[in-house]
RNA sequence: GGAGCCGUAGAUCAACUGGCUAGAUCGCGUCCCUGUCACGGACGAGGUUGCGGGUUCGAGCCCCGUCGGCUCCGCCA
């Protein structure tokens, strides 16, 4: 060993002794007639002291610059009790040096290592190993390794094994684009990266390993977001023979509240986790994954307006459209171009528009009305004729509306002076998904996503099948192994659209942080499911016959999930992007901006393979 | 595939409506300093304002294009 410590551990009663210390220079401290040398390592920071009596010794600390890789014999003594410093761990000691050798040497590094200030991530990605000795990344790590090991404890404990599935495999013709890998042996030919251990999990149940788990990488290419990482990701793949959903929620929801009391300064709001159908979380919130750290819940507005002469909601209504109200607290503040920010959200979620009523008290507004947004809404404003209240409205449809309207709904949203309502009037999925990203963006601006909170939920009673406009077709909504609610019957007799599955999503504040559900076991149950989305028997054989032909050897009920890990720390972390959770992360193009990956291969390479690449 | 935001010394940022010989802090180099701890002090070196074009007497700033990064939509069963 080149150390008998690391630079976190020496203290007062270390005293006297000798010992070898070996780290970085994390900072030089040159007083001409002494130098103090800061040592870093991952376990802590160790001053080092050299005097001029020993000559060479302190010549080498002279030529130390930061960042350089060194080891130091020495003697550990106590420091004057006015010397101490109290924000070290070894602030107490010191280290005389007594030998020092420059293991090696460092360039000056491109930006600070030990200074917590913000740094373009390009330049922190392309010298990663270097971001990596930076206090976050070091804790970040650390961390990430004690949630794995306590998933893995956690797991074992409870009769779980894991297992490691292949990572050459298949091409799953559903779902996300495939990594391919081209296979030598069978030129013409390509494994594919698995998107996840899906069938692996199944046929392990259906092999009578009837607990699994595993801390399973995955790959899907596709493009990134802030919370979706390009390439591979790595989630805690479980599954289960002989259970119910309940019984997949509770080992999940044990497991979840556990990492997040542990691992997380967040307080769990609400214990067990709340459970809400697919329909309640769309139809309340507007999102699968809503976030529930905040109310602003969306109110059904559709009966208020059934005669209403707005021609913009009359259309509406007569295509069987809804008018869902969302009421934003404390929103008639809102200037004109956050208002038209927030329309731009709802457009991008396919609404048509946003209208709005703002509500202010009627002192106010007149007192408010040198502000230049004000002077236009003048135009628009209206005292509410038969309302005791004593507000004013501004809002552009007012003149559309009718007296009963507009205290009804302003009854039906419980609002007041000094908020807004905002109108999703469309199809009820646009409706409640336009007004779902409004309330997201508003509970953002408001300050309303507590870091100190873990709204944790249940989603569940997905639709099995969803229409697919574009192609005029009946689709899986969600995972095609997912085992319909009623079984073959219900396939054969249901509107197909109406057709719930046992298929539910975790979600913690606003992320999806898993899916699972009951698979479907039964093979001419599946045949059914997949004859409405459009396969006939000899696709599903051709695609899925190997699970198919499994599946008539006896099969167990079975069902699981797989939260994602990194997205999970994500968000217990409060990161900003799921690339500070990866010691390696890819760039948004997923490259990886260290190792210049993907690159070309070598003729030699693609001969062997016989793959031509045409440009 | 589409949209938006950003790009100024090694790093983090500044430069009001176009007036600039492009600044500050940290870092870097040389020198001074025996108790600092993000030491201090003196002096100094660092820039084709991502790149190309245009408008203008004059462009870091305005316009067009392009490259790079990030974010969002689509996509992610």
């Amino acid at each position: 060993m080149l150390r008998t410590h690391t630079c976190g551990e020496l203290n007062i009663k270390n005293k006297g002794q000798k010992v070898a210390l070996c780290g970085w220079v994390s900072a030089r401290r040159d007083h001409g007639g002494v130098i103090f040398l800061d040592l870093r390592d991952r376990y802590g920071r160790t001053q080092i002291v050299f005097k001029p009596t020993r000559k060479e010794v302190f010549k080498t600390a002279d030529q130390c610059r930061d960042e350089f890789v060194v080891q130091i014999f020495g003697k550990v003594v106590a420091r004057p009790a006015d010397m101490i410093n109290k924000k070290l761990k070894t602030g107490e000691i010191e280290v005389e040096a007594e030998k020092i050798t420059i293991l090696s040497k460092s360039k000056t590094p491109p930006f600070d290592i030990n200074q917590e200030k913000k740094v373009n991530e390009e330049i922190r990605l392309k010298y990663r190993f270097l971001d990596l000795r930076r206090e976050k990344l070091q804790k970040i790590m650390k961390m990430r390794d004690e949630v794995i090991t306590y998933i893995r404890e956690y797991f074992h404990k409870r009769q779980f094994i894991e297992v490691q599935t292949p990572i050459l495999a298949n091409s799953s013709p559903e779902g996300a684009r495939d990594y391919l890998v081209p296979s030598r042996l069978h030129p013409g030919k390509f494994y594919a990266l698995p998107q996840a251990p899906q069938q692996f999990k199944q046929l392990l149940m259906i092999g009578g390993l009837d607990r699994y788990f595993q801390i399973a990488p995955c790959f899907r290419d596709e493009d990134p977001r802030a919370d979706r990482h390009p390439g591979e990701f790595y989630q805690i793949d479980i599954e289960m023979a002989f259970v119910k959903q309940e019984d997949i929620w509770e080992i999940t929801e044990q497991l979840m509240i556990e990492l997040t009391e542990k691992f997380s300064n967040k307080k769990v709001m609400q214990k067990p986790f709340p459970r809400l159908t697919y329909k309640d979380a769309v139809s309340r919130f507007g999102s699968d994954k809503p976030d529930l750290r905040f109310g602003l819940e969306i109110k059904d507005a559709t009966k208020i307006f059934a005669k209403t002469k707005f021609k913009v909601f009359t259309d509406v209504l007569k295509n069987n459209g809804v008018i869902y109200a969302l009421k934003i607290d404390g929103g008639a503040k809102f200037s004109r171009k956050e208002i038209d920010e927030l329309t731009e959200i709802a457009k991008s979620k396919k609404a048509k528009g946003l209208a709005y009523i703002i509500l202010k008290l009627k002192a106010q507004s007149s007192l408010d009305l040198n502000r230049d947004s004000d002077r236009n809404r003048e135009k628009l404003k209206i005292t509410v004729q038969n309302s005791k209240l004593n507000i004013d409205l501004i809002s552009p449809i007012l003149k559309f509306l009718n007296d009963e309207e507009i205290n009804n709904i302003i009854k039906t949203t419980g609002a007041k002076a000094g908020d807004i309502i905002f109108f999703g009037a469309d199809k009820w999925e646009i409706a409640c998904k336009s007004l779902g990203a409004v309330r997201e963006e508003c509970g953002k601006k408001l300050g309303k996503k507590d870091p100190k909170k873990a709204a944790w939920l249940w989603v569940y009673d997905y639709p099995m099948y969803e229409y697919n406009e574009d192609e005029g077709k009946i689709d899986f909504s969600h995972n095609p192994f997912s085992m319909p609610q009623g079984g073959l019957e219900t396939l054969n007799k249901k509107n197909s659209l109406e057709i719930l599955a046992y298929q539910f999503d975790i979600v913690c504040n606003g992320y999806e942080i898993s899916s699972g559900a009951i698979r479907n076991h039964d093979p001419k149950t599946m045949y059914k499911a997949f004859e409405i989305a459009g396969y006939s028997r000899t696709e599903v054989d051709k695609k899925f016959g190997h699970m198919i032909s499994a599946f008539e050897y006896g099969a167990p009920p079975h069902g699981g999930c797989a939260p994602g890990i990194d997205r999970l720390l994500m968000v217990l972390w409060e990161c900003e992007s799921i690339r500070d959770i990866y010691a390696f992360p890819k760039n948004g193009k997923a490259q990886d901006a260290m190792l210049g990956a993907p690159s070309e291969a070598s003729e030699r390479q693609l001969k062997e393979l016989k793959i031509k690449i045409v440009k």
